[in-house]
DNA sequence: ATAATTTTGTACTGTTTGTTACAAAATCGA
DNA sequence: TCGATTTTGTAACAAACAGTACAAAATTAT
């Protein structure tokens, strides 16, 4: 393994915290590697040497939201609280703890509407993100079900189905109006819903 | 009222719904002056001189597509149907029937999630649309409680807020999935938790 | 006809874009 | 200490950007 060559000044995953902030608040069209280098503090030489291309970096910014996020949700789901509480709190999540999203929305969201018809790497991202958290919330409701929490009339895969639509339905509608009074009601009734 | 000058050698409208296409498939920042001037047929100086700017431009066409949404979901709502099948029609609409708006999504959502929290333009017309959507839905249902068809024990606007967030996550799962078995999963779950 | 007015097409403006070139700086193995 | 190797900062790049200037063209009113 080589080992010569003057090092690094910098982490790799703080640049790509910091990048993921930019393309986060501004989208990936709206912002410049200029704008890339302020916030990270690179100068363009390292940036392009250790990150190849604007597009690059953005990949690894989306993949890094993706797994920092898909493990805080399903922490929640697996949570040791009875279903519907899990179901609740994830609901609540980005919306009034996670204060670096509730403004902004879902950065996998938000890229998907920029850049998903037109760029591979988004589209693959938002359908893993999105399988990875049908299944775990299909788990969930199927325990419900099994405590009686939760409707047993109702398909499990379909009631997972509609509460993953509401979620994302939530995570575009809250920070769009930051409307707090319409986010209670959606919460409410699709907990409601759930019987 | 003053007639004199050249005439306009194209129709407002005609070009708005061109621009409405090209922001439409790219989205604002990405499409350039140029792209708009090839796909409405204008030069710049026609463009610059009918609409001032790309914003301005921008504004008329989601404010076009705004209207023209608005009223055809309308249209769906106020039908003759049962209210079940009003409210699954709206749900089928634009995953189906609109091919325009299938894989796309919504011009309005995907605004809002590119430039809503820096332009207020996109965020008047995201607050505008969904409120008015919220107020129909809810009449909607109130008429299906009425009916018998729809469960009287929840309260309507919780009914309705639920499926704005299920329609609205709907048209951003579909969109970046263009999974059509999880769609109907989606569209079957949401209607059978009306009761 | 001609003056007034508006639209149209084209050439042009100064910036900003993403990316590259490259020399100086900092490390390692010899 | 001396190459070899990698990173860093700066300068530069052509292309693309949104917007403007302006003269030619097309109309109406007189």
């Amino acid at each position: 393994m080589s080992k010569s060559g003057r090092p690094r000044e910098f982490k790799d995953t703080t640049v790509i915290d910091a990048a993921m902030e930019v393309f986060w608040s501004q989208g990936y069209e709206a912002c410049s590697t200029d704008d890339l280098c302020k916030e990270t503090g690179l100068g363009r030489g390292s940036l392009y040497n250790a990150f190849g291309s604007k597009h690059e970096l953005y990949e690894q910014a989306l993949i890094r939201y993706h797994q920092v996020g898909i493990e805080a949700q399903l922490d929640i789901l697996h949570n040791d609280a009875p279903v519907k509480e899990r179901l609740r709190e994830l609901l609540e999540w980005e919306i009034w703890k996670n204060s670096a999203a509730k403004d902004r929305g879902c950065l996998i969201i938000n890229a998907s509407a920029e850049r998903g018809k037109s760029d591979p790497a988004v589209e693959k991202i938002f359908k893993q993100h999105l399988a990875l958290l049908e299944q775990a919330i299909e788990d969930a409701i199927r325990e419900g079900q099994s405590a009686g929490e939760i409707s047993r009339e109702r398909e499990t895969s379909e009631l997972a189905a509609m509460f993953l639509s509401c979620y994302y339905g939530l995570r575009v509608i809250y920070p769009g109006t930051m409307n707090r009074a319409l986010a209670r009601r959606i919460i409410d009734g699709t907990l409601a819903a759930m019987l």
